[in-house]
DNA sequence: AAGAATTTTTACGACATTTTTACCCACCAA
DNA sequence: TTGGTGGGTAAAAATGTCGTAAAAATTCTT
């Protein structure tokens, strides 16, 4: 896939100041989406997977910390939090909710730029995983650097959700992973009651990647339970 | 394993301020190290190999930014930089040379110390898997984490309810369980009335994980009362 | 706005697990 | 002996879970 734009969804009630965001960090090369409110923030973060999370606190409808936990619950994201306020207690208890930033209005624009490119510098680069960034098992090779996958060498092409599946997969491999582990991280945390979905796109995965599909050798079922990657 | 405290090199040329660090984050459980001087504090964070490096931008004998590419040069290690000057493009030189956090003096301590958790959480991700449960006993592998049984390397299939029983017994190592506190536990406590059930599974596990069934070295019946997991 | 790729919905046969039912043994007391 | 108790094993029946294919709806590209 080609190098895509990043994605990050803003979280801010005040009009003027989410235009001001929209227009100015689209003209630097990123595709922003946006939510008025706590919830609609939430279900956007769910659904967009953005590479970052940038939220104001003042919200009408619930506690910004509040949004910090539950993105928390199903997200490593980074976050950069926003705020009128400058009370110290209030940056602290962001933070520890899981922030991994925070600037007080106002701001310089320039300043939140580097402070994201700060933020997506940390998301993308697990630096002690540089070993893990090929994953091989026999005649299956996933470069997660690439994102590319194959079998004997020959390429196979996964659709998003595929590769997203199979990545929290073999990045917990040799563990059971519940229908709702896997649910929430493929998926996002509005989609943990359809187990459905999973059965389909691991038989999908099993198609493409297991010699016999019908006896997979990886991509074990552990009924009841869950699913896991089999390794050793 | 002992949790060791974290350690931090602050490199800061004002006396009061070096104090100050020193002893606060001395009483928060961190191990500090001091450098006066950028050559010095490369040198120091050379050596300590430090957690966190917390560096002031006005510094004597050399520009701050250069001593976070040159830490960058080798490290990925968390750097919070502090600085008098609230210059924006100052920040943003500072944060693009590779510095993880920005503060502005006068800060709060505080802020300071909720920015350093911050930046041991980004550094420690995959300390998630801190808690390894894994019995062992002979050949018996039970795998708390994965939800993996072995017996002499040999993975064991066991199904739910299997599987919640032998958790059951090794949770209890040891102790004899009645019937019903094991029911509760497995099968909840609307089937109290049921130690066929027991059997029956007990019987299972003991085909699966004994080497003679007839005569189990582990799941042990206490005629009359309920069953226990001898160990040693 | 049309066409391709992907995700979601729908449907149904196959499979695995749990529960039920049945029969076995060993021991002890009447 | 006979009958009762506590325990073990092996099968059926019932239930719940999985896998696959294919159609419908959505999203992405052009």
């Amino acid at each position: 896939m080609a190098k895509t734009h990043p994605v990050i969804v803003v979280i801010e009630d005040d009009p003027p100041i989410r235009r001001f965001l929209r227009t100015s960090l689209a003209t630097h090369n990123f595709a922003v989406f946006e939510a008025e409110t706590g919830k609609q923030g939430l279900i956007e973060a769910g659904v967009r997977k953005p590479d970052l999370l940038i939220l104001d606190l003042g919200l009408p409808d619930m506690d910004g910390v509040e949004v910090i936990k539950s993105v928390r619950g199903w997200s490593a994201m980074p976050i950069i939090v926003l705020s009128a306020r400058s009370n110290e207690q209030q940056k602290i208890d962001a933070l520890d909710a899981g922030a991994d930033d925070y600037l007080t209005k106002p701001f310089g624009f320039g300043e939140l730029l580097a402070r994201i490119r700060v933020a997506l510098r940390h998301a993308s680069r697990p630096a002690e995983h540089t070993q893990d960034e090929v994953f091989i098992v026999d005649a299956l090779k996933v470069d997660l650097r690439n994102r590319v996958v194959s079998v004997d060498g020959n390429e196979i092409h996964l659709t998003p959700i595929q590769y997203r599946l199979l990545c929290v997969l073999i990045k917990h491999a040799g563990k059971v992973l519940t229908h709702q582990q896997i649910l929430k991280e493929v998926w996002g945390p509005s989609y943990q009651e359809n187990p459905h979905y999973l059965r389909i796109y691991m038989s999908q995965l099993r198609q493409k990647l297991e010699s016999d599909p019908t006896q997979p050798k990886y991509l074990l079922t552990e009924s009841g339970v869950g699913y896991r990657f089999k390794v050793g």
